[in-house]
DNA sequence: GAGTGGTCTAGACCACTCC
DNA sequence: GAGTGGTCTAGACCACTCA
């Protein structure tokens, strides 16, 4: 017989319980994204343990993307203003098909606030008819209109989010959500299909209706796996692709 | 100044060493797919290195999912035969919208023999001209059509392949390439885009022509980072999806 | 109980960054 | 030169598997 997931885990090391004490400093803002967090030697002094079981819990958390590691300087909180071009494709995954390296530029369209429906409340696992706030806006590379996308956040995380912030804002969205509001997302969980293009989206991306789009569908997570984003985007590939890595 | 890629790294540590000589015993052979690889003390001593160092090397390679740990028993070569159901969803990332959990099920079409053409021979990194063996096949979940592939290998390294091989064969694709041709897969780089059904597929699928389909080009990578596979697939997302993660 | 991987420690030294 | 992360070692003990 085979136990897949036991429900009792028979032990848990402790490098482990390091990890989850300094999952505690991020998590209630001891230290902020972009921030240094202390040595090595001195966390090892903090919680009576030695140098190597603190190196095993931040190796663990820099593989996760929750920490950095730089040589010679320290360990720095993660953060989606970091200036890294890594960082910033992260949660993107389309690439032109022609080599141009430059970044897309976000135009947001509209932003409102409404209440959560039955599958807006599952998704962000918050109560049905709690406010969210809505957000379409268009991303464009090259100043041709690729992407669409429609993004729904639990209102009462977001208070105060609105068009003229984001149309103010320079720096991808993650970085303003993480600077303005505090959320960092840590990982996404995203759904492919092909879809055929409506009138209003086909309008929108400058292609007949019923045109091939890849909709791509995340759900965003913060620290301890809590959802606070869902969205729908709408690819156009004929002059770009969606790549992936299968390791 | 920032020197993004150093042209000649100032430093290579010891557990790297130790790392490509155990690469080198499965590239080589030494150790097959599904073996055991030495214990770590014998490992150690064999290098002449301490037992952290090799366990650092083999941390990495389990890692990147070419070593297996299983405490208490030893460390494997990692195989596209092996029972565990995670290691099966690797490669394959389309999921049944319904939760049903049975595996998809392979019907091999065509194999036939070619001369490769200047993208294929520029992508498997053969000469123009060079033989090539294509199959086109057809997955379907629970007796429904939903993939089309075509898949393009280089001859020399398939040599015998043939449409019995793969008819007769039980198990996953790339388990049959590793137990028959002695070539693992390691991993692959997938581009994703949304196409209209041509007439062929749409009838192979069941839809009209037209219809948006994902398709799903991969270059598989071997041992050494030696490409040797290309294919591009053709998904049915009307109740599937491609499920993907972003970390 | 023997053998394997997994954890934890303590200490030495190296590579890198910044002053 | 001081401080940081990165490597390497040696040894002790724990958790797990299998005979």
């Amino acid at each position: 017989m085979i136990q897949e997931t036991p429900s009792a885990p028979s032990f848990s090391p402790l490098y482990r319980q390091i990890k989850s004490l300094i999952l505690q400093g991020l998590e209630s803002g001891e230290w902020r994204p972009g921030d240094a967090i202390p040595s090595e030697t001195e966390l090892a002094v903090r919680f009576g343990v030695s140098q190597g079981t603190v190196r095993k819990a931040v190796d663990e958390m820099a593989a996760e993307n929750l920490l950095i590691r730089r040589q010679g300087k320290g360990t720095y909180v993660a953060s989606h203003n970091d200036a890294e071009q890594r960082a910033k494709f992260r949660f993107l995954r389309l690439v032109p098909e022609a080599g141009g390296l430059e970044s897309p530029s976000s135009t947001p369209l509209e932003c409102w606030r409404a209440k959560a429906g039955q599958e807006a409340s599952r998704i962000l696992s918050i109560k049905p008819g709690a406010p969210i706030t809505i957000i379409r806006r268009m991303l464009k590379f090259a100043a041709k209109p690729v992407v669409i996308d429609e993004i729904y956040l639990p209102g009462e995380v977001f208070v105060g989010l609105s068009l003229e912030m984001l149309q103010n804002h320079q720096g991808s969205f993650y970085g303003l959500l993480e600077s303005q509001f505090d959320v960092r997302m840590v990982r996404a969980e995203e759904r492919l299909r092909a879809v055929a293009a409506d009138r209003a989206n086909a309008a929108l991306l400058g292609v007949a209706e019923g045109s091939p789009l890849l909709s791509v569908e995340r759900v965003s997570y913060t620290y301890g796996d809590k959802p606070v984003e869902w969205r729908r985007g709408l690819y156009l590939t004929t002059e770009h692709y969606y790549q992936n890595e299968l390791g």
